[in-house]
DNA sequence: AAATGACCGATTCAATTGATTTGGTCATTT
DNA sequence: AAATGACCAAATCAATTGAATCGGTCATTT
């Protein structure tokens, strides 16, 4: 629920969040569940106690920061201020969300995009559930008489796949390692010219 | 000038092609002087005769490419058709015309991000020529009554970025390889939520 | 019951080495 | 003058192989 402390209240926590520092610096290929062990204070056998090997812990890694960057999604939807404001917070929990928490690592590709042998693509999930929340957001704020979809010709699907084409392409700063300064102000720049074009 | 034919004017041109069409299939490092030449049906001393070596030539195909991409941007930006209209032929011209010209090769990125040794960075080439294009060809827009960019909030650069990131975003359309048609399909959404944040 | 860490087989790494390929030159041919 | 292709040194590749590492297990300890 709060923000992980750098100290950790269950065993798991702690393995969870030791996976997060190492998986994010190093990439999941380069982090031994023994260091994961290490990193969290405790033996290797422990860690299998919790989880059913390294795949499971990724994947429950991933699920965590997920669910997390949609509780701030919520903050960021019921925030105050106009449809354009609310928008960017909305995009700036999903991206620069998930961009905080992996840091500017160039494991990031590999993280999100590395086929893990079984269970479902960890990309194509948060891909979904963004798309999903992306959409509903929309539509609630035409309902409430905030934005007209219909003004720009496009349905909320549409436009949803357009800010995350926008968004995922704001990554890619080109010359120089990404900056999260410009990479925020990339997305707050989307919000405004979407806003624009929603305007009722 | 002409579309490049199959058969080529002069011996130069030949090498250009042949160079277009290996560079793309497998990349630069994975193909020689010596392939370039025998695909162009000359001898492998005769390329020196007409560059100065093997990026020489891969910075003149790319030249060439770029210079063909200007024009067929010229052609869009005079067409007839409203102003979303017209800005998604130039979109088309820029990411499409590229696309086209590189295929969906999975050495798109190692063509246009490998650095090498010498000489201008080329992505930082095409993305500042590209920037000039989009920021023109707003401003023309905006000068002839079309397009208001006071209504966005946002100037040209600004918007020009944008649609250049959700432009490189859409190219990696996730799940399965990139298509064609759906990347301008992409570009065409682009277009539309542009155009109606802009109406005046 | 919870936690540990020595242990195992499989995979990966790193260093070596010999063969092949490459970018580029230039004496020769057309 | 234009074009060629054998030639060279340097870089790359592929195969080998012995060591080190890894994911995962389980008898033992706490």
């Amino acid at each position: 629920m709060a923000e992980p402390a750098p100290e950790s209240r269950t065993k798991a926590d702690a393995i969870l969040n030791a996976a997060q520092r190492l998986f994010t610096q190093f990439g999941f290929r380069r982090t031994s569940i023994d260091d994961i062990a290490r990193e969290a204070g405790i033996a290797k056998g422990t860690v299998y106690l919790y989880f059913d090997g390294k795949e499971a812990v990724f994947r429950a890694m991933q699920a965590r920061n997920l669910a997390e960057v949609e509780v701030a999604c919520d903050l960021a939807e019921a925030a105050g201020g106009g449809f354009g404001d609310r928008l960017r917070g909305v995009l700036e929990a999903l991206y620069a969300g998930m961009y905080d928490r992996y840091g500017q690592s160039e494991h990031l590709v590999e993280l999100s995009s590395t086929r893990l042998a079984v269970g479902p693509d960890i990309a194509g999930q948060v891909d979904r559930t963004y798309t999903g929340r992306i959409v509903g957001f929309l539509n609630a704020a035409e309902r409430a008489g905030e934005a007209s979809l219909a003004a720009s010709g496009l349905d909320a699907a549409a436009i949803a796949a357009t800010l995350m084409a926008a968004a995922k392409g704001a990554k890619q700063s080109e010359s120089g390692p990404p900056d999260p300064a410009t990479y925020r102000a990339s997305l707050a720049r989307v919000a405004a010219l979407t806003a624009a074009a929603l305007r009722p």
